[in-house]
DNA sequence: GTAAACAGTGGAGTGCGCTCCAAGGTCAAG
DNA sequence: CTTGACCTTGGAGCGCACTCCACTGTTTAC
């Protein structure tokens, strides 16, 4: 599939597409007039780079990844491995989003998160945001 | 407390610091000496801050709770409800992080998720990468 | 055959979130 | 009274992840 097609089934610009090329995230062949000619396994890989991106991987590490996936021998036991690392770190991020998550809602119990300033501004107390 | 015993407190530098104080992330009151001065409640909400941030919400987003928890008026349920919203919001992106993930586990189980091209470079799989 | 839609390239520009620097003011210690 | 640590401002620069643009070539539809 050209540029386009895969713009519109991923939702990337084809300027987005044609720089995650050069980045090294995205691989295709050129037919005979250069254009640019995308396997169907592009779409679902983009939609992950997209996921990935959305929840603050950056290109370098989602193509690090990449790489390493396609330089592993091709075994069982490498690729369960790189995978069990990339679980690893979202893992850790949940758990910081979760903790982001209870300090929120045991703020939300609590009626008075803010306390006025004699400057006549009001600030988050820390005394009670700490627990 | 000066910006250098609050940088190292919080482990963010001072051009951050007063970058985030530029962006009204953050308020001081000046010293006659011109020295910006914060209070104690300034290390647990750049904590909060950093946290925030290294789960992929922008500065502008943390700005935005944080004004609008300044400009709620001071009743239980208002701020209820702007906590609620955030929660929401890192319910949401907990379970895009858990979609995420579970891509990636299934993905360990199996033992081939690469599959060589005729070109000789290796893809990931279309069709076994989609449920 | 011509117009529209699509593709290519290179390069400039953008917004975010800083970082670094120069030039200078403030203040405590020796 | 100098030294050094700390603070101020303004402005330049940077890396990331694009986005936009101008110009050119290709394909498709009428």
């Amino acid at each position: 599939m050209r540029i386009g097609e895969l713009s519109e089934y991923t939702g990337l610009s084809r300027d987005a597409i044609r720089y995650y090329e050069r980045m090294g995230l995205l691989e295709s062949h050129r037919s005979p007039n250069g254009y640019r000619e995308f396997g169907a396994e592009a779409v679902p890989w983009l939609d992950y780079v997209r996921t990935a991106r959305r929840l603050g991987f950056s290109l370098a590490e989602i193509t690090e990844h990449g790489a390493a996936l396609k330089d592993a021998p091709d075994s069982a036991a490498a690729l369960t491995a790189l995978f069990a690392e990339k679980i690893a770190v979202v893992d850790e991020r949940m758990a910081e989003l979760a903790r982001l998550r209870s300090e929120l809602e045991e703020r939300s119990g609590t009626g008075c998160p803010l306390r006025p300033q004699p400057g006549g501004t009001a600030v988050l107390d820390g005394a009670t945001w700490r627990r």
